[in-house]
DNA sequence: GAGTTTGAAACT
DNA sequence: CAGTTTCAAACTC
């Protein structure tokens, strides 16, 4: 496979922005340790970000600079695996299901090398600040300070971490992509103290499966893109030795959901692994309030994506932080407010009345809480309280139809 | 550590 | 798409 680390060089990759003005005479906000050498690095912290843009302010104070990604980007309308150069679509992504990394924080495959299949990355922002090849990847999450050599190819060995910080195991899960030839996914595996290793400090739970092989989702190291290691599994076939088969399995997955190895938790502000489930739990006995419940584990609140029956995990008046003791789920909110919808209506009254104000107000305030108590970013916040608007809003139209059909 | 409970994934 | 089964993690004792 054709996947080193390639074309880092901004002479021939234009987008990556060359600063030369980078020089050791840093302006004094900058932190530049004592006797660095020239280059020096530094990071790009996310809010320093326009996200629309993906322009950042430099420390250097010159020009702005262009955010680009590393080249290690999954192309899903290739064939294969392979690295792009060149920056990642904004907000929105044209390569189907695959979003924009610096909006979602979700893990995307690096690839370095062929034939080994079970590492992920996380997206990664690349400034390149200066001349020759040094760089700063950041990620709004975790800044990751790499070194690449200025070599026009730069092979797996020519990164090396030197820090980087660690995230819980559940919010990181590979991003295979179906890409029409099943032997060409294959996540990457470099050797300890590359990019990769950065991967395989991930989500190193010892699973126990028993009867899957390992090759279903209902193991967590397949279902987080890792190959079984150092597991309490039996007949595992989550390992090099079954390439073939863990492929096919792969293939299947994907086959049945195409986003199956996508995170399940959008990310919170920055990167922050808070925020809200996709797909919503399903919980009917635990009152999301156990580790069953997939919301809970991730330390979210469940949302009106939820199906979840007799939640308590949520956030439902502002004199109390943290589930409250009451049987009312998520959903039935949205019910209550219908309840005073029709009751007002029915009571010759205009359908916007102060009462459903109120109750409305009080969905939306619910969530905003939440989103501020989850830490969210505005933009994340400002859509949980719209979609959350929605929702009433189409109970009230709802039970105005069902009014008039009355 | 064995047995039970739980809910997601897989299957029909 | 809904209902059922399988599965492994979480939980209890």
């Amino acid at each position: 496979m054709n996947s080193s680390l390639t074309n880092l060089d901004s002479r021939e990759n234009p987008h990556v922005y060359t600063e030369d003005h980078c020089s050791p005479g840093a302006p004094p906000h900058v932190s530049v340790p004592a006797g660095a050498p020239y280059p020096y690095q530094h990071t790009i912290q996310p809010e320093m970000v326009d996200p629309l843009t993906l322009r950042f302010h430099c420390p250097c104070q010159s020009a702005q600079c262009q955010l680009s990604y590393p080249d290690y980007l999954l192309d899903p309308q290739s064939s294969q695996y392979q690295l792009l150069p060149g920056p990642v679509p904004a907000a929105s992504s044209s390569h189907g299901s695959l979003p924009a990394p610096w909006f979602t924080n979700e893990p995307v495959l690096c690839s370095m090398m062929p034939g080994d299949i079970h590492n992920i990355c996380v997206p990664q922002v690349v400034c390149n600040v200066s001349g020759d090849g040094q760089m700063v990847l950041v990620n709004p999450s975790e800044p990751v300070y790499l070194t690449l050599s200025s070599a026009p190819t730069h092979r797996e060995e020519d990164v090396s971490v030197v820090r980087t910080t660690r995230q819980p195991p559940h919010y990181h899960q590979a991003a295979y992509t179906l890409s029409g030839q099943t032997s060409n996914m294959q996540p990457q595996a470099p050797p300890a103290q590359t990019a990769g290793a950065l991967c395989e400090l991930r989500s190193r739970k010892p699973c126990h499966c028993t009867r899957s092989q390992c090759l279903k989702l209902y193991c967590e190291c397949f279902a987080n893109g890792l190959m079984c290691s150092n597991c309490d599994c039996s007949n595992c076939h989550n390992n090099a030795e079954h390439d073939t088969k863990r492929l096919k399995a792969i293939k299947s997955c994907l086959g049945r959901n195409p986003d199956a190895f996508r995170s399940k938790i959008a990310a919170g502000p920055s990167g922050e692994v808070k925020g809200w489930h996709n797909k919503g739990c399903h919980c009917k006995r635990s009152g999301c309030l156990k580790n069953y419940c997939e919301c809970y584990e991730a330390n979210i609140m469940c949302t009106s994506s939820c199906k979840c029956v007799g939640c308590r995990n949520y956030y439902f008046d502002d004199s109390e932080m943290g589930p409250k003791e009451s049987s009312v789920s998520v959903e039935d909110r949205g019910l209550m407010v219908v309840c005073v919808c029709v009751c007002v209506f029915r009571g010759s009254l205009s359908v916007i009345t102060p009462a459903v104000v109120e109750a409305v107000c009080g969905c939306m305030l619910a969530q905003a809480e939440g989103a501020e108590s989850g830490a969210l970013s505005p933009p994340q916040a400002e859509r949980m309280v719209l979609v959350e608007f929605g929702h009433c809003l189409s109970q009230i139209v709802k039970a105005m139809f069902k009014n008039n059909s009355d």
